[in-house]
DNA sequence: GAATTTTATTAAACCAGTTTAATGATATGG
DNA sequence: CCATATCATTAAACTGGTTTAATAAAATTC
């Protein structure tokens, strides 16, 4: 779990004591490659940190997924809008390789975070970073090109390219598969 | 204060001790119409509350105004990327009508925060309810037409085509004037 | 390692937006 | 109330995507 608790002491100071209490709570979990951890009309009761692996968050629409995220190594992840609103989830949480992460129930969250300032803190800081990631998300879906987002995706996270299929990456993104093929032959080209 | 005070207590039970403590810290400012809270450059020291009025906030990016979002009554708001990251702002607050806010210091804010419990959950709550609100943003950014978007704005903020001219509400929805006109068109005919 | 399935590319027709420019309508200030 | 500036619509040419379908390449399975 050292990775875990070095992630929590990222974002504020904690006493050993009070990241202990919490971390007690968590739980190991391998998800084998397309197994789910979440699927739609579930509830979502946990809350996640990747160690290793990568899940990505999707619906399906009209028969197409639709990619809404990929999380990776070190980070917190959950269907967050499920889990914070109690409503049942729309979405999957579906490994694309075999992945292992900690799992902790949201009452056991919000125990933590009643019981110490400190963790409350860890909270709210944690909720701000997820805030600042979707909101830049926000500015770049509108004022971006297709072509610009795809190229900073790949100066941002190229590691994403070598472990998933390009059309996965094209949902990301918003296009087809085909549109994707055909931006990379133009830039390519230039 | 009446309506911040209740705003606030809409997200968690906060003693009115606690709660006094933090209103005293608010200023009311009048914002004449056409006048900014921010621009680029500038740091951004303070968080808001929106009593009456609208505030823009967009980006000029080769000479185009770009909206990332209408603020209007029962909100809080600020330039919250400058804001948390203490980074100098690259948009505009800016008053669409005259408006009315309450302004706090962000100092006083995590004073607050440090002194109480239930003001650090306040915040947490809140900053939660901002992601929410970005996250669904994302989605509907990704997976939606802009008429599809066009016809959601309408049905969930009508008081907006009131209020504000359309190549604002264009550049909010990531689309010409011309293309919104378009759209409009369109949709009458059927 | 051959057969099968999955993934990526290409081509052609198409479509929903853009850009530019002109015109029409609405607000605003002197 | 007229003059001016601002805002919305329309048209025409254009563009960067989509859709559909065929083909090629790569990965998986037996």
């Amino acid at each position: 779990m050292e990775n875990l608790r070095n992630k929590v002491l990222s974002y504020t100071r904690v006493s050993t004591e009070n990241l202990d209490w919490m971390l007690q709570f968590y739980k190991k979990i391998h998800v084998k490659k397309g197994d789910t951890l979440i699927k739609p009309g579930q509830s979502v009761q946990y809350f996640y940190y990747l160690e290793v692996g990568c899940i990505y968050y999707y619906k399906m629409e009209e028969g197409e997924v639709k990619v809404l995220e990929f999380y990776t190594e070190d980070i917190f992840f959950t269907d967050l809008l499920a889990y914070v609103q109690e409503t049942p989830s729309s979405s999957f949480l579906e490994a694309t390789e075999d992945t292992v992460v900690y799992a902790i129930k949201k009452t056991d969250v919000e125990r933590s975070f009643t019981m110490s300032h400190q963790l409350e803190r860890f909270g709210r800081l944690s909720m701000q970073e997820a805030f600042i990631k979707s909101f830049t998300r926000v500015e770049r879906l509108n004022n971006r090109s297709y072509e610009e987002r795809y190229l900073r995706l790949l100066a941002k996270r190229p590691g994403l390219f070598q472990r998933l299929p390009q059309y996965l990456i094209a949902s990301y993104l918003g296009i087809t598969p085909v549109g994707l093929s055909k931006i990379r032959k133009r830039l390519v080209k230039n």
